[in-house]
DNA sequence: TATGAATGAGTCTTCATTCAT
DNA sequence: CATGAATGAAGACTCATTCAT
């Protein structure tokens, strides 16, 4: 259906046209961070980005989430991968591991966990379908490594090789990503990524296990 | 009356005027834990319900959120709570049975850990702030108390007291929270609440710490 | 995604809630046979109705087309269908009973006329697939019958059955549709479907041959 | 650029500069007949061209029916003039003419019927006004003529000379641009341009009246 | 000459909300 | 108490159009 008459749109020169697309990527994934992919509008994201909402269409159509995944989530993981590097042997080693390359990318890319937690692990995430095919591998080879030490009785036959992969999601991403609550909670500013990964560690040599020496 | 549009699909009968209320509180809940709570209309609701839409705003007006939590939410935490009991004294008993009550309650209400983690733990979740101010106490009283037990060197002096208490939320409710991923990512129907608990105590005695006895 | 906060929408009575479907349907029609379904947005639809732009949405969704198909279009043609009657036996009578059902019908329903030709019988129309598989029966009969007729000789050996049919179409809704054009060119306020029947009788009975008596 | 949104299928080359403007007319005129005015966007025609959209805004701007009406409808129109020749005398021969100028036209120019009809006879075409003032003299003559005619008693007293012209078309144009209909309907492959004449001949010869030999 | 980048306007759709019943 | 009717606001999407190149 045509339209009226008239109109004078043409182009708000915007500092550099080749960084724009990246330029909404980024403010489409601090809107996803902050309030959820299901509450951030085109619109709110546009606007974030100080472009026209129509914008965000021309770049991305409906597939801004999937771009997001696949040139900003999927790249970060890449990373985690690599950090990584050659998994040690022991299973107190391979989690420690596995604890300094989170957040190590955690500290570069401070938006991940609650993005990770919210839109990839939590049931019904809106990233749950396009990133689960794509990650799988980390997490099966290292259930697979803990589930041969554990039959080999080097750790605790009560543990659950799978669970233990989740544990350490649970010590570094859903730590960091709920960390702002428990700053306000704790009235502490001092929670940050290094206190976490410290932690971490720790909890991960004894867990809560007593450290008194018996007599 | 609009003939040609889709109908709701027939209302389900519901037993009782006094009931209504509870009954759209379940639907929201089931929604909000489903679909997260920016994802859930009212309109959506209702038709979950079998209810007129206005029936919600009726209710609810753009409450929903807040009887949700004032109702469903709190109440069941309180259940937490409760099971706490009188805390016992070492660390690692403490934090089982902090264990131990929250997996009860997750078995008793399996849409706990989807909301909890999302809508409160996570930043930007939708009942942080209406959940914040009422539930601090157990998370500072036990979070104090692994301080002491720290001060009084009976746990690892690398383990953050605060943190504790976030490790011993993530390994439960976060836990539970994001099983369906694991489960469908292992390819396994056996990651249930009963698994959860029994690796939980576990990896709160030992860790990963070998278990190999040093010759 | 949640909106902003107090609005006052309600209602704003219209003269009678059992007949805004129907009004609705009346100002759809009017704008399809008008301007075509292409150009007809619902906003129009609305504007011309006197009410909301949601209001249709809330009647029809995206199926009013197929609403004025089913409850306008298809009614009248079957009233065409009711005109013909037993058909009779003759050609010529055939063809006549046929102008007599459509030009009465046309009569009735102004709008008609336009409405079919572009939206069904012109290539790409927008009502084709709806309507094409509701109506074949009135043409392949008369279609059949003239062949039988040509078979036996009553007719022209030249004429083709089918495009008969198309003929008396042709002489009847497409002189209706075009019409107005015709009355601006021809400056003639006169041509009205009286004329048009009158016509098509005269053109059935003899084409353009003579008049005139052969000495 | 924007890479994730889908590019235009690969420019045709068009060999010519000077060719453009004929191509994006050719385009144009193309998705008018096939879809209607109304219904075709500048951003279709040009995708059909394969060219950028923006240019035919650089070639057109709005006035693309405009061009359409001025180089394409009415040069056409002009051969159906030129086809008429010296108009011939008697009605029967001057309608037969008439119908034998159109089919050669509609023989060269496929796209002409639906165009021609959906756009400049039915009520509410887009080319009405263009067209009106320019078209006038064909069918004023014919009718004026047979006007003539009638007086001296040569046609049937009953036609309408105007309605006439009208039926003239009918038999052409608005058959010509509704077979693709009547072919589905009659699953007829046959009902080609050569049909058309030989019918529409045929029905100016006689109309429906009977050719039995009166005994 | 021709194009990509960018925008304002318009359409459709859905939503929360209100009113009369 | 509960519902259907009706609306304004907002979101997504598409379009015509303009500007710089």
């Amino acid at each position: 259906m045509p339209a009226s008459r008239p109109r004078r749109p043409g182009r708000r020169p915007v500092q550099d046209a080749t960084d724009l697309r990246a330029h909404l990527l980024d403010a489409a994934v601090q809107a996803y961070a902050n309030a959820g992919v299901a509450a951030s509008t085109n619109r709110a994201i546009a606007r974030a980005a100080g472009v026209n909402p129509a914008l965000v269409n021309y770049y991305f159509g409906d597939r801004l989430p999937d771009a997001v995944v696949e040139e900003r989530l999927l790249p970060v993981m890449a990373e985690v991968m690599a950090g990584m590097g050659e998994p040690p042997e022991t299973p107190l080693a391979l989690g420690s591991r596995f604890v300094d390359a989170v957040c190590g990318v955690i500290e570069r890319h401070p938006w991940l966990p609650a993005l990770w937690i919210r839109e990839v692990l939590v049931d019904g995430g809106a990233f749950r379908d396009a990133v689960f095919s794509r990650i799988g591998a980390l997490p099966r080879a290292v259930a697979a490594r803990l589930g041969d030490a554990q039959r080999a009785g080097r750790i605790d036959a009560g543990l659950d090789p799978r669970l233990v992969v989740v544990s350490l999601v649970g010590l570094t991403m859903f730590t960091a990503a709920s960390a702002p609550i428990w700053r306000r909670l704790f009235d502490a500013d001092d929670l940050d990524i290094d206190t976490v990964r410290r932690h971490a560690h720790a909890f991960l040599a004894h867990g809560l296990a007593s450290t008194e020496t018996p007599p």
